[in-house]
This record gives structure tokens, C-alpha cells and sequence, in this order.
DNA sequence: AGTCTAGGCCGAATCGATTCGATCGGCGAT
DNA sequence: ATCGCCGATCGAATCGATTCGGCCTAGACT
């Protein structure tokens, strides 16, 4: 084992050197029983003296059946998650959600991947889970957490389950995103999604791609943008960010005889790749191509104040928190469903006429 | 207890209804020893029926003696932490850091308090732990790792202990910075620092403060200014934040009539708010007061380019990671010292000669 | 053909604490 | 003075899995 094998002191230590049996040193740390202050206070004292550090929090989780820890599942690498600003509002959101529990929180993935002795969504010790963002995995994960019987809040996810759900108006939000740009004269418009199935395909959207959809955020969005323009179409980006978004606007933009006059980006993020790709190629924002995101987020380095679809980000994950709450006392749990607003900045304008 | 007092299946119950003793029931699952596969697959089969959902991580945790869990201690709420950029980039190291371990990230408070069913450095499940931060408390905190040897790693805090450090030269880069300042022609000089003390204390630079301080960053950094102002003076702030610097930088600038022409930050959100005090009262920056920042992050919705020492926060966090990693396999950490570089950007320039 | 070996499986101890029910004085009430 | 009750304490079962040592049997080697 451990070269330090100077076994370290249990409970049952604590008790015999105080002269008291295992089930009084034990209710005196933890409080719940009576126990006379002397007899509390030598239990103290002993422990003191064999620099008992306390309970061992597995054996007590063991016994007790609750762990203290809520987990935070997220659909991708946890570096991702943390360089999306959304990502880090909603944890923000959850963390004041459950703080009356003063539950830790842990940070899982939801990639599949399961070493020898990896944490899993499978082999984690929470008590209940938080599911953040529109993974397309949710299905088997739900799956798991089911079987082990563990509560769980979905944020951004159509769980089709019993499990409350926090989400927002994606698909009213994105059409009324959709009208404006119609309302400035828009009739040509692409749309950058963000992922629609698990293997984060990239590409052209597919009728096989949004069928095969996992991804209800996506397919939300995209079904708004389209009661507006229905024969938008677009890309498929294999995830929220910057360099995707670029990815993504360089094809739709590739063919300068037939480009768009207005983007429609399902993400903040993407709609800052997509404005560095208009820059590239000599297009000016707005002038000669509109650009709506969503989220509302503040995007680092990004020179414009781009028009987009607000989201309440922390509203939700505290809402998500406080589900948690409720449900590990029993309540029953509702879902909510926030709103989002349409920011107006200086990204969307009256299109050019094209000549 | 719950309503769902529908037992769940152990192992117990696999075990007997796939015809097996527990112990090989346990063999199939985890893999380690020897197992026929036809035997493996009846119990899995068996688990299948029943819905078992595999081990119980509590129960798996308490016999292996270990979690798979690395807690991250910040020395502030949660919410705090993901509001700072630097204490973000870390973490994300460190997740990079600790990814062949496959270990979840629980993320922890250094606050000192404990509730009832509180999860704390005290008692929480973890097989190591990374304090982030320059936490006043560290002493206490040590000790109680110690005490529950729980193998640990800091990412600057002098922990004056046997456990690894990451830092960066926080002493040597304030002096370059100050050093620059000095070339530039400053001679009258004030400083924001970062909290010296568990109760943050806010207010002037008092001796007491210094003496009693138990934050090496802000000493480390303060001393380096000070090799190249001895005489220099300023404030403590209560946290690293644009509100503490503002606040800071209000008092510090109070008098007309006796203003310092540089002022030398401890961070880059501190910064922010003495530039934003600056601004207020009706000063130029760098024209009429040059400020030099610590960290080289971006600063959201600051319009300057902040001269400003720059650290390696990402690579700090991974170093730390990797060396949890080494400590769980048995071999000795090593300490590592990173070094910063100075950004300079547009907001230090010559002093305007005093009348 | 006899013995040795090793794979496959089982029993039981163990991890460290919590908690239910029982025991035992001592004290207030009748 | 006695009954009953309550607070303090103790014993022992329990939480659910892992793992060490032992046993059995079939195949291999001489």
C-alpha cells in the first residue's frame, strides 16, 4: 500500500482511548443524539490527542446513503466548458442555487468514456446531478442516472422523462430574432447551428442530419429561424466557439456570386467566427452582411456590439440549483422556462440591394 | 426515508440470482481476477435484469480507500472564482492536468465555515487536493489535510510545509515592473494590494497589516515594489475585483493635492477599478496616472490596453494537475516556479512633471 | 497412471462510521 | 415509597462492495 502505513485513526480508536463506546464517540461528532458535555469533551480530547481528523467521509456517505455532492454534467471536455462564458454563468447559477444544501460541486463530462478508474456519470458519489447544456447524449445518461436512482435537473434538454427541465423560448426566440431580420429586408439568410448528434457532425444541413437530431436546443432554434425563412439553410458547426463559427461562415461565404445577406448564429460564439470570416474575405458588418447570435454574453475581443437573443443564463442555473434542493427534500420539482430577449446592437441592418 | 423505498439490487442480489458467490459477482465487474467468461456474462446478464446499475461508489470508494475525486480548493465562493479570469484558467489547467487520472473535479470553498450536512475541506471525499489562490487561510487548511493525509498541492501559498508548490516570480516581476515605472521617470508611487490577512482587511498599508500578514502573493509582490520604492505606500483591498480597486484607488486619489503620478496593482481586475477611479476624478490615464496591472488577462469592458506583468495562469494549473498525478502514484512532487513577462500596453507612460 | 499446476470460484473478514433498540441509573410525580 | 420516564450510554447490526486465502477440479507433464 501507501509507504506511509501508519494506519490512521478511526473512530474506534477515538472511542476506546476515551473510555467510551463507538457509538457515543460517534454521536458526539456528529451531534445527533444526547450526550453529556463532559463525556463530549473527552471524546474531543481523545481524538485530539490521536490527531483523529474526523468521520472518514466515505464511510459516513456509505452509511448515511447521501455523499454531500451534486454533480455538474458537462457535454464536453471541462476546459470547453470553462471557455464558454454561458457555461460558466450557468455553473455560476447552480453553485448559488444549491449553496442552502452546502453541497460540493463536481465536475463531470459526459464523453462516454469510462477508464479503470475514471469518475463516471455511471460511478459518481452525488446525490443528484445537474445535466448542462443540449448534449446529445442525454438519453443514455438519463438512462444511467435512472437505474442508480439518482435525481437529476436537465438545463437545456428535452429529456422526454419525468426529470424537470430548465429551458428557455429557443424556438419563439429565434423567430422573433428571424422577423427582425425579415423586417430589415432580409430574404436570403444561412443559419450556423451548433451541434446536432453526438458525433458533432460538421457540414451542410442534411434532412439525414436533423433527422437523426439529438441535440432539441439545435433543432429548436433552427425550426424558429425556419418558420420565418423556410428555405434557410445552412451549417452544421461542430461546437460553440469562435474557430467553429469561422469554419462554418467561410463555406457559407465561400461563393461570392451567391452569398447571404444575414447570418443567423445559434451561439455568441459562432457569430463572432462568423463576423471574423466576413472580415477576412473583405465584407463589412453590417453593410454588407447581418449577423444575429444568441446568448447575450460578452464575447472577448470582439469589436462590435452584436445583436443577439439574451438568455438568462444564471437565472437558469440557479433555478436548476434550486430544483436540486427541492428534490432531494421530497418535493416535487417543476420545470421552468425562461425567456429570452432580443438585443439590438450593431451587427443587423438593411440589406444592400444586391445589384 | 425516501419514498422510493423500492430497494435498489446490490451486488448481493446479482450475485445470488446469477447462481454466483458475491465475490465473483465483484470479479466480474471491476475485471481484476480471474473470471470465465461465460460466468461473466451471466452475471451481467443477471444485473441487467435486475437493473442493477453497477457498484456503489460509496460503498466501492470506502474499501478501495479511494474516491477517484480531486477536490480544488478556491479561497472564495464559488461564484467569485468564476468571475475571475485567472482562477478560470487554472482550473482549466488543472483539468488538463489531472486528466490521465480520469478523477472528477470537485470544487471546494476555503471559507472556514461548516454546516451541518456541509461538504468542506474537512470532510469531503477527495484523494488530493489543489489549493488555487493566495488564501489567507492556507495554515489552517494545511494542517487539516495533514491531519487526514490527504496529499496536496498549491498553486501560490507558501505553505512553509512539505507539500509542492506552483508559483510564479511574483517578487522578481513586480520589481521589473516597478522598474519600468522607475525608468519611465516615476518617482511618487502608490500600490493595490491584494488581502493580507483571513479577515481581508481593507484599508492602508499599516505595519501591523504587513506583520501580521499570512498571503505570500501580496507580500511577495509588495516586496518587489518596494525594492524599487522603498518608500511607497498605498492600500490593501478586500478581494481581487474592479470594485475593490475602485474603492481602493478612491481613497488613494482622495486628495487633490497629493496624488501619486503610478499606481501599481496587484491584479489586473484591480487595475481595472483604478483606472475606472482615475476616470471618475476626472484623470487621464496613462497622462495623468500610469497604471501597471498583475496577470495579463483580458479585462472585460476595459477600453485601455493594460501594462501589466503577464503569468502563465493555464500552464500553473496543469503543472498542478500533473503533479497530483505524481503524488498519487507514489513518486515526490516537484515544486515549480513559472515566470512572468511585462506586457507593456498603453496605460504607463511619463510622468507630467508635477508644478 | 500419478502428481503437479493453475484457473475458477467461494467464504469470510474488512473498510469506518451510523443508528436502532436495549440497558441502566436517577429523578419527579403521585 | 413506588412507578414511570427520561437522559446517557452501550452492543450489534448495517451500509455495499473488495479482496485475501483456501478449495476444488480439470488438464498437463513425466
Amino acid at each position: 500500500m501507501q509507504p506511509d502505513a501508519a494506519q490512521r485513526p478511526t473512530l474506534a480508536d477515538v472511542a476506546a482511548r476515551a473510555g467510551v463506546s463507538q457509538s457515543t464517540a460517534s454521536l458526539a461528532f456528529s451531534g445527533s443524539g444526547p450526550v453529556s458535555a463532559a463525556t463530549k469533551e473527552r471524546v474531543l480530547a481523545a481524538a485530539s490527542d490521536l490527531g483523529y481528523a474526523g468521520p472518514d467521509p466515505r464511510a459516513r456517505s456509505l452509511r448515511r446513503g447521501r455523499s454531500g455532492i451534486v454533480g455538474v454534467v458537462l457535454e464536453e471536455r471541462v476546459r470547453a466548458a470553462f471557455l464558454d462564458p454561458v457555461k460558466i454563468q450557468m455553473l455560476d447559477g447552480i453553485s448559488e442555487g444549491i449553496a442552502p444544501l452546502g453541497a460540493g460541486l463536481l465536475l463531470l463530462t459526459d464523453t462516454g468514456e469510462a477508464g479503470e478508474n475514471a469518475v463516471s456519470i455511471e460511478s459518481a458519489p452525488v446525490d443528484a446531478v445537474v445535466l448542462v447544456g443540449c448534449s446529445p447524449r442525454l438519453g443514455v445518461t438519463i438512462e444511467a442516472l435512472r437505474r442508480r436512482g439518482i435525481p437529476a435537473v436537465a438545463i437545456e434538454g428535452d429529456t422526454g422523462e419525468d426529470i424537470p427541465e430548465i429551458s428557455i423560448d429557443n424556438l419563439q426566440a429565434t423567430r422573433r430574432g428571424a422577423e427582425y431580420l425579415r423586417q430589415l429586408g432580409h430574404t436570403d439568410v444561412a443559419i450556423v447551428t451548433l451541434p446536432f448528434d453526438a458525433a458533432r457532425t460538421r457540414g451542410p444541413l442534411t434532412r439525414e442530419l436533423l433527422e437523426s437530431s439529438t441535440a432539441a436546443t439545435a433543432s429548436q432554434r433552427l425550426a424558429g429561424a425556419r418558420e420565418i425563412f423556410p428555405e434557410a439553410t445552412g451549417r452544421a458547426a461542430g461546437a460553440s466557439s469562435i474557430e467553429e463559427g469561422l469554419e462554418a461562415a467561410r463555406a457559407l461565404l465561400a461563393d461570392p456570386e451567391n452569398r447571404p445577406t444575414a447570418i443567423i448564429a445559434q451561439s455568441d460564439l459562432l457569430a463572432a467566427g462568423v463576423i471574423q470570416a466576413a472580415e477576412e474575405l473583405g465584407m463589412q458588418v453590417p453593410a454588407d452582411l447581418s449577423v444575429l447570435g444568441f446568448d447575450g454574453i460578452r464575447v472577448d475581443g470582439l469589436q462590435h456590439d452584436l445583436t443577439t437573443l439574451a438568455q438568462p443564463s444564471v437565472a437558469k442555473g440557479r433555478a436548476a440549483g434550486e430544483a436540486v434542493v427541492q428534490m432531494l427534500s421530497g418535493e416535487p420539482p417543476a420545470s421552468r422556462c425562461f425567456t429570452s430577449t432580443l438585443h439590438v446592437g450593431d451587427t443587423t441592418a438593411v440589406p444592400r440591394t444586391a445589384g
